[in-house]
DNA sequence: CTTATACATTGACGTTCATCGATACGACTA
DNA sequence: TAGTCGTATCGATGAACGTCAATGTATAAG
């Protein structure tokens, strides 16, 4: 999963190229999956404006390798800033990314 | 896929629930397909709002039943709404179901 | 009635993906 | 150095999904 970027006017500006299609298509893909929104919205409620790692297997019910793995897509994709601290790896969420996803729908 | 419904406050007001967390990634699912996308982009931007359906497998380069299975999704949910006159369906997109999705991203 | 057209449905195929157990890596600690 | 803890990677598995050919259904035209 490579970088959101700002691929497109918004989507019902004038009618999506298919290149334009595909990248604003994988932004979405990951807000597709229902342990992503959670992480996402747990990230933005968090006291500080940043979570720790260790604390999202628990929280989720899901196991600490598929925690890491929707970790990495999101911060990959640009939508989750990663701060190791020792052993902990703290995330926060990127705010520009999530709005490049948002404004695509404006109408 | 049922229909999109306002299933939580915004992504950063308070944590997720799980089944809240369900219903809003099962909306953003039908935004993480290109053909989808495009779909909803060509009727955004047709004459007078509303697009037929005869003139999709041409311009997206897709079959005609893979059209078909796309459209009855995206109707399903309420993003679209169809008008049958005689042969033809005619789309137009529904802006507040589009809303809810994006209301979802706001900061 | 027969033919053609628009759209839906069915069934199958190949790919993608979320998930987890096992394991490896890296950092702190005693 | 040895041990513990947080995290990443690997490999496998089962389910979900996009796609299309074939077929069905309905409407219109001749």
């Amino acid at each position: 999963m490579s970088t959101i970027e700002r691929c497109c006017e918004p989507l019902l500006n004038e009618p999506l190229g298919a290149g334009q299609a595909d990248r604003l298509a994988a932004g979405f893909k990951l807000l597709s999956d229902p342990t992503r929104l959670r992480i996402l919205s747990l990230v933005a409620n968090a006291p500080a404006g940043e979570l720790c790692a260790c604390d999202l297997p628990a929280q989720l019910g899901r196991s600490q390798p598929t925690v890491s793995h929707h970790l990495t897509l999101l911060t990959e994709a640009g939508l989750l800033s990663r701060d190791q601290r020792g052993k902990w790896a703290w995330f926060r969420i990127e705010p520009d990314r999530v709005a490049i996803l948002r404004a695509a729908l404006d109408l």
